[in-house]
Formats: C-alpha cells, sequence, structure tokens
DNA sequence: CTTATATTCATCCTTATGGGTGAATATTGT
DNA sequence: ACAATATTCACCCATAAGGATGAATATAAG
C-alpha cells in the first residue's frame, strides 16, 4: 500500500470484506440508517461503524444527517470504475487468445 | 473475515493491490516466468513471490513448472464472477431509480 | 430537566498484508 | 564437482483490518 492510496485502491479494499459487500447489496435497494444496517449482523453497532467508514472512503455511500441519525445512501459510480478495470483485463485476455488462435492457424495452415 | 472465505472474497483481496492488478494486467496479456514478473517492480523478487500466491489463492492465475522456472498464467473466470457481483448492485440500484421515478411521476398525475 | 436513542470516539486485542533479509532447494551450465 | 540462476522458505518488522468494550456527543421525547 504506497503513500497513495487510489480510489481504485479504496473501492476494491470496501469490496474485499462479506459485510461491506452485504452492506451495499442492502444500500443498492435504498437509502437506510447506521442501525437499520447493523441490524442483520452479528456484530457490534461500532464495527458496522466501521465498514460504513471504509464504505465512505471509497465514496461508495454518502451520508446526510437528519437529527441524530445518519442517513446512508449508495453511490454507484465507483462500482463502474472497478466493474471497467476487470472488463479490460478479460478483454486483453481475449484478444490474446485469438491472436494466438490466429498463429496456430497459419501454422497449420503452412502444414497443409 | 468469518472463517470462511470465499473465492469471491479472494479475488477482491487479490485485486485490491496495485502490485498484484499491475502483475495481472501483464499476464492477461501471456505467461510470464517469477523474474519478468517482478522486473517492473522496485521491491524484492521476494514480495512479488508473495504477491503471486495471493493470485493463487484467488485462482486468478496458475502455475507450470518448467525446470526451475515457474511460468504463470492468467485465469479469468474470477474476474467474471467479481463482475458479475458488481453488474448485479449496479442494476438493483439502476432498478431502485426505476421505481422511485414511477412513483414521482404518478404522484404527479394525481395532481394533474 | 431527565431519560432514552443514535452514532461516533478512544482504546485494546488479534490477525493478515506488504515489505525486507538470509538461507535453503532445485535445476542448469561449465 | 562447482558455480550460477530461479524460486521459495523461515523469520522479522510495521501498519491496517476487523472486532470488542466503555465513554462521549447529539438529539429526541416525556
Amino acid at each position: 500500500m504506497p503513500a497513495t492510496e487510489t480510489l481504485l485502491d479504496h473501492t476494491l479494499i470496501a469490496l474485499a470484506d462479506p459485510t461491506r459487500r452485504a452492506i451495499l447489496r442492502r444500500l443498492a435497494q435504498g437509502e437506510a440508517r447506521v442501525t437499520e444496517l447493523a441490524a442483520p449482523f452479528a456484530i457490534s453497532l461500532n464495527s458496522v461503524s466501521k465498514h460504513i467508514r471504509l464504505l465512505e472512503r471509497a465514496e461508495l455511500i454518502s451520508r446526510r444527517r437528519v437529527g441524530r441519525e445518519h442517513i446512508l445512501s449508495f453511490r454507484p459510480e465507483p462500482l463502474r470504475a472497478a466493474r471497467q478495470w476487470i472488463e479490460r483485463q478479460e478483454r486483453f485476455w481475449a484478444a490474446g487468445l485469438e491472436a494466438l488462435d490466429a498463429v496456430l492457424t497459419a501454422e497449420q495452415d503452412k502444414e497443409d
């Protein structure tokens, strides 16, 4: 982890924990308060609060305060960036296979 | 991190480090030996070796030994699973927006 | 004003990362 | 047999995660 962590780093770190993914799944379907988010888990409210902070660092969620309640909302942009990184690797890989296939086909043609 | 870490966990953990992403980018374009993979980095060969182990745990790469050389190859499947998890959240989010939009439109119609 | 609710802050503990170094192992080349 | 090459193994160190608990803060409700 270099001194300069990118948003993509933060996004993937945030996604790498099952509790945070569950929280995000929940928030993708609509806003919720911290206590509501914590309810399904066996861990302390405090731990959930920390997970929320990591999700905020990744800009995957944002917080709006209404009185004593903190209302969290899903933010889709970082997911898009992470998905695009993955898609790029998948495409490079596919391109490599095609190139290899072309080479092998050419070899085969030479032999005929 | 529960005692039961899933392959998706391992995949996202593996992707969460820039060095490993660089290694994967490289391998997506063709096989390479450990030393070749390590060359672009300022870190020790040993550290690269450890990164490789995490990538193997995630099944993002596989290893084939040829004499004293270990040849690493990219394996696309886990990336596909990770991408699909992301796409699912993106779709849930979009569906939520549409539903909200429908509600607001209905409200508007009532007022007219 | 007092109490209950919603959250975070401050600590503390344990484990996993990420990095380093030196030795061990395996294989190749002379 | 010997030296060079390719990798891992065994440790050591620092920091971040993930969890817990108890206190502090802020707001709502009686």
